[in-house]
DNA sequence: AATAAATTAGTTAACACTCGCTAACAAAAA
DNA sequence: TTTTTGTTAGCGAGTGTTAACTAATTTATT
């Protein structure tokens, strides 16, 4: 195999790593096997990360991309419903695209064993629910949605995307994600924004 | 340590197995682990079951006993608009007073390895589906609730009890989980029950 | 009721295997 | 010539599981 620049192993190695864990489960990511996955030798694995825990923190910081794109593209919206949908919208589509990323968010035993890495998922958690927070107050002032607690909306909406999202894994991907997004969206119309 | 009956250690093993699962997760539970815990030899174990897998498929078997619970519960209630209500109380005052079992719920690394637990896990989901879709039915010939997917409303509500429990599990059991039910209903008595 | 036989629930020791990780060294690139 | 990316070999620790044996309990027979 050719010698290759650090960044490019890097990325490699998370890409392989996730889709070992895509495949197997987390169980099923080992140093060993990532290694044979990425055509190089374990100790090469430590060239370009410190240990395993830090090639996890890597494949975070995915997640951590896709919520730049997510922001991004919310604020193209204009109507706080709009950034809503597009909320939604964008989870299911970006998600129907890479399938292998719907492990990485359900493989909850990674973050199990280390703090720093529990610490990380719950910062990438909340960042996400401040941003659904921000725009579902926005919504609720110009008296666009329902008159309902505002943290139960917010574990409704949430929890319906990783819902269906699992629905769609333990299907093995066996339908249109973004076009029960759709539907999704439907129903979200006539329940909270009455319409 | 004295000599028991089958019955009993099978239970004192399940009972400790999830509490080893609650405490570092399913990566912790190895035999060496159970086997101390229970305060007994490892082979010991391998009396009273199979391998491991057998263990795993007695730790389901409980949420088999939780799911009769459930639909017995649920069968008190008249209405059909009282059994979606108590579908979902049931649910949080069950794990408020068992929170080991919330560890269960979420570990779904168990059943990566094994097409025998999947299986099982499987038909376990589809029962509690069948059984809120039903309910969901009958509220909806009656013309009690929104006129939406059924599909999407099912998935709404599992995943918002989903949710909610897996915030109590980041928060550490750190609030009531049976107070945010109320306020959960409540929510639900608005938006899908149009009261 | 006493005792022998069979069954069951436990033990110690060890098996083959996988794990994350490192020391020591080689070769390619800067 | 120095730095970086790779290699082979191997470490200590942990995994699920089994073989071989022992002690307690249950059952059957005298």
């Amino acid at each position: 195999m050719s010698r290759l620049s650090t960044e490019q192993r890097q990325d490699m190695i998370i890409d392989e790593a996730i889709n070992i864990i895509h495949n197997g489960g987390y169980q099923s990511l080992s140093i060993r096997e990532l290694a044979k996955q990425v055509r190089i030798s374990e100790p090469a694995i430590y060239r370009h990360f410190l240990n395993k825990e830090d090639i996890i923190l890597g494949i975070l910081n995915r997640m951590v991309d896709f919520d730049h794109l997510l922001e991004r593209e919310i604020m193209k919206q204009k109507t706080a419903q709009d950034k809503i949908r597009h909320f939604i919208l964008f989870h299911f589509d970006f998600l129907e695209k890479k399938k292998e990323m719907t492990s990485v968010l359900f493989a909850e035993d990674m973050f199990d064993q280390s703090d720093i890495l529990r610490q990380k998922l719950m910062f990438i958690i909340q960042k996400r629910k401040n941003l659904l927070s921000s725009i579902l107050q926005e919504s609720s002032q110009k008296g666009e949605v329902a008159d309902v607690n505002h943290k139960d909306l917010l574990s409704l909406i949430l929890g319906l995307i990783r819902m269906i999202v699992l629905e769609w894994r333990l299907s093995n991907f066996s339908f249109s994600l973004s076009e029960r997004g759709k539907s999704i969206v439907k129903m979200l119309d006539k329940l909270i924004f009455m319409k």
